[in-house]
DNA sequence: ACTAATTTGTACGTATGTATT
DNA sequence: CAATACATACGTACAAATTAG
């Protein structure tokens, strides 16, 4: 709320196991995305920031580095830290959601692309949520959702395999979460739940969503269910939360 | 899914601007947040541990340091590491919710105190949100919902002063977000939306909801209306991550 | 009661990262 | 680009408490 005053309210920790520099550059992205600096189009100067968060220029440097490095910001003598990219995409989330094909609303060029697909046995976890005897045989997918070039989404997916053991054939064919149910005879489900938490991204999520270490994930479990609420899918999708929103539609 | 094997696949980042130990704290956090250390009451021992992460035992014990410091674990030579405090609060999300009181679902004792109030003229995201003019009067209310005695979320809200000047002295007096709207003249309200990020901890979180530093806050930003569709409140509300699971009822 | 194995606690040394001046 | 101070991380070794037999 009361952020950008004169004072050195932008409040760091010291110590603590985070760097300053890392915390600096969180806030940072934050604000960008957050429209903070967009009259200006470029984040405040150094010194500025330096006053503000109560560091040293150095420190702000390095956030500012390290922002530059993800192609958020870009540091130009002379002329300041302009902001490159500002982006903040929003899943919504409702009944209809079918956000495990990474589908983002105001997304320009979106995209979804399958990483992986297997037959496995179901775990403890899967098994549970999916009402299905622990050990069944179940189709293991992963996907991969990119906006405008950018992972924004990474989810894996169960589905029975009794029920559905072509799915990941009829996904890749057609592209569609939606379309390869219904070349499994499935017309119709909607998202029965979906539990939100949020973590520090893994190495795997480093890799898949292009993200810096010690950034945060948002984690979204859901079940989809067909119309008679019996369970077709359960999904554990990760987020970037610096760059995405998730919107609950009530 | 496949945590616990032989080899060292709970992984790591070094060098990046998050501890190690931080890492592994949260890893271990949210590993009994999850019960996967349930049977046996306690976590691993610390050179297995050590050997999981792949890192010097040392560094595991800082880790379990800093857990201990927040009353999650407590060690004892020739015993180990025991688990003392395992909770994950559900805040449920639908329609009807009224979690900026700090509702918890299957917490045992709950409680919702106000932090502060204050009559202040509309921000430009305030006023949006509520479709008020920028400078309008409002209402801001901070209250810190508990359950068994921890902080488990903290809530700004903004209220049309005009309608609901009076809010806050009948919401202390009441204890309940719902019976104060009814002092107020407001009989029923639905939550519109929800929307949910989530960043690291600011000082205020430290303090307010009894963070270690480099903590994972979720933050929610939700409007409630009246039954016409007007805007009646705008809350944000910010969750403990670690120990905090937001559910979706769609 | 004793011993061995297990587990945490403590200490020292070294190297590198972080942040300020 | 220093020089300085402190935090982080590793390696090794041994002490102290608990548990298993």
């Amino acid at each position: 709320m009361d952020i950008g005053d004169d004072r050195d309210q932008l409040t760091v920790q010291r110590q603590n196991g985070v760097a300053l520099w890392r915390q600096i550059a969180d806030r940072i992205r934050t604000s960008i995305a957050n429209g903070e600096y967009d009259e200006a189009g470029k984040v405040p100067a150094e010194f500025v920031l330096a006053a503000q968060f109560g560091v040293n220029r150095h420190t702000v440097r390095s956030a500012l580095q390290a922002l530059a490095q993800e192609g958020i910001v870009r540091s130009v003598q002379g002329r300041g830290t302009l902001i490159m990219r500002k982006e903040r995409i929003n899943f919504p989330i409702s009944k209809r959601t079918r956000f495990s094909q990474g589908v983002g609303d105001q997304a320009r060029e979106k995209q979804s692309v399958l990483l992986r697909s297997a037959v496995e046995e179901a775990s403890t976890e899967v098994a549970a949520r999916l009402k299905i005897a622990v050990g069944s045989q179940v189709v293991r997918m992963e996907t991969l959702g990119k906006a405008d070039k950018r992972p924004v989404s990474r989810a894996t997916s169960w589905f029975p395999a009794d029920r559905f053991g072509g799915i990941a054939e009829a996904y890749e064919k057609t592209g569609s979460i939606t379309a390869a149910y219904r070349e499994q005879g499935l017309t119709d489900y909607i998202r029965e739940t979906t539990e939100v938490t949020a973590v520090h991204a893994e190495n795997a999520d480093l890799a898949d969503l292009a993200l810096s270490p010690g950034a945060i994930v948002l984690v979204a479990r859901a079940l989809n269910t067909d119309m008679d609420g019996v369970p077709v899918q359960f999904s554990i999708t990760r987020f970037p939360a610096d760059i995405v929103q998730l919107t609950i539609e009530t």
